[in-house]
DNA sequence: TCTATGATCCCCT
DNA sequence: GGGGATCATAGAT
């Protein structure tokens, strides 16, 4: 199990570490209690280029501010007013990409996952969907700037990979009121997977 | 199985 | 004042 480094989330293609993160498996580790699942959906978000990002246009507010840090941190934000939604802020500093985890497979601390996010059992609502993933996982805004690096919140390599015809893309969800923009097919899954959001794969 | 709706907060107009 | 990178629930089909 390999923590990935700096160098990976440096890239300047938002779009094929989104597609490369599937696949890894994403940790965190607070009070000492570790939970973890495998990432099965990302979608990329392309900087101020993008009009469905939240720094389209050089966008700038204190909740972004982070997306224009360096790569290898947590952007964390409430999205409707509840929900914690996790990010990966990827290139250079003041390049405000950022990837959007939104469904992972779960692995270590399945009970801790039910404790958190009040479930009796496992099945494939416990962290399909990016306000289920951060909530499974503990994840919150104030973790919002963490380093990935670290070891509260880290994501690694196993060694296990999907082959290319499981995986998936096509358009953002939740972005329909981006334009054309949100036809872009930003959004990579894993093919077949139960994890996956949506109503199909 | 599908669609409508409420919860509730930050940011832009 | 309105809308969103959402989710769970209720009621209709």
């Amino acid at each position: 199990m390999e923590k990935l480094n700096l160098g990976f989330y440096e890239r300047k293609n938002v779009l094929k570490i989104a597609k490369e993160l599937l696949g890894k498996v994403l940790t965190t580790n607070f009070d000492g209690i570790k939970t973890s699942g495998r990432i099965v959906e990302t979608e990329a978000y392309n900087g101020v280029i993008d009009r469905a990002s939240h720094a389209w246009a050089g966008r700038r507010t204190a909740r972004n501010e982070v997306m224009y840090k360096s790569a290898g941190i947590a952007y964390v934000y409430i999205c409707y007013g509840m929900h914690h939604l996790f990010n990966v802020v990827t290139n250079d500093e003041e390049i405000p990409h950022a990837i959007l985890i939104r469904a992972v497979e779960p692995l270590l601390g399945v009970d801790t996952m039910l404790k958190r996010t009040g479930k009796k059992q496992l099945d494939r609502t416990l962290t399909s969907g990016p306000g289920n993933v951060a909530k499974a996982l503990g994840i919150s805004v104030k973790d919002s700037g963490l380093n990935l690096l670290g070891d509260k919140i880290y994501i690694a390599d196993d060694g296990f990979k999907y082959s290319p015809k499981q995986i998936a893309e096509g358009p953002r969800i939740g972005v329909e009121s981006a334009g054309d923009h949100a036809l872009l097919p930003y959004r990579y899954y894993v093919r077949g997977n139960q994890f996956v959001s949506g109503k199909r794969n």
